[in-house]
DNA sequence: CTCATTGCAAAGGATTTGCACTATA
DNA sequence: TATAGTGCAAATCCTTTGCAATGAG
């Protein structure tokens, strides 16, 4: 699993970056960047429903209106490997996903240390880089996460796999 | 862009795996069968819209039961790179997908000659790949197609970009 | 003060489901 | 015929939108 950034320093960078864009810093959006900290690949719903245990007067707009500014800011990609629903992740660095078909959670996978994502490009067939203009490259992995692999036991948290 | 299978042997083939399989060959399985040889990347509305062209009747669920079938099948696989959409791609071997911000249509990329599932595997830190099982690799790359860069013509056909 | 942001409620779009009817094998 | 598959309509789920009220700067 990829290590954890200092959650603090973090927070107070996206909301000079917030105040930078002329966005402003209300208690949600707060709590959002907060709660994005402690939660690996997030959904929408999900947030929602933990924001709503502190904010019950939140509403799903304003989670979804807050998931738009953090992209914009690049403070948050979104991960689209699971059918019918946006993950949203506040690791920004370049890693892979392994979404595990048993217990459905979409897990951090560390590229090799040679691997990057300029080196991954040199290697995706040279005229096509050249021809397209490749800004971005996701990489998903299907299969087996190790805790389901270790036992059979089902994982708890999360919904059900793919 | 990959080239086409040979569209009739497909049909042929596919056929035999349904029948193989306990599933029964009806006219709205076949039209669909013989309409995504021609559809490079096509949306469950997609399908739907143009089968009812000659198929009035023909409802949604039909249309993503089918999908389901074939998935089943390993006749098709599926792309999630676009927001909120699923398309299903009839071309199982091996290719990328670029997803152009322009013109929003989902491009085949061949993999480099030395590329492959397998070679892809092995650079993605073994031990990874080692405490995961992993199955499948998608790969998906963002960015705007060569046509969209060639001129600044919007190109018609399809949807929105992301 | 002002304008971005909020909550609410309704709309939108994709996909799924229940069920009686139909048609393939 | 038996059973899988079909169409239809309603239901779900995720996400977006319109708008008046609110509060951060």
């Amino acid at each position: 699993m990829l290590k954890k950034k200092s959650g603090r320093a973090d927070q107070e960078r996206l909301i000079t970056a917030l105040r930078q864009r002329g966005f402003k810093l209300t208690p949600q959006r707060l709590a959002m960047i907060n709660l994005m900290e402690e939660i690996d690949h997030p959904s929408a719903e999900e947030l929602y429903v933990r924001l709503s245990q502190d904010y019950p007067m939140l509403s799903r707009a304003t989670v979804y209106n807050t998931l738009e500014v953090l992209k914009e800011l690049g403070a948050v990609g979104e991960i689209r490997i699971k059918p019918n629903v946006t993950l949203y992740d506040r690791n920004t660095t370049l890693h892979y996903h392994l979404l595990c078909r048993r217990c459905g959670r979409v897990i951090d996978v560390d590229p090799g240390p040679e691997s990057d994502l300029e080196w991954l490009s040199r290697n995706l067939s040279k005229e096509r880089l050249e021809a397209y203009r490749v800004e971005r490259i996701q990489v998903h992995l299907h299969g087996v996460c190790s805790e389901c692999l270790g036992e059979g036991k089902e994982v708890p948290q999360e919904n059900g796999a793919d």
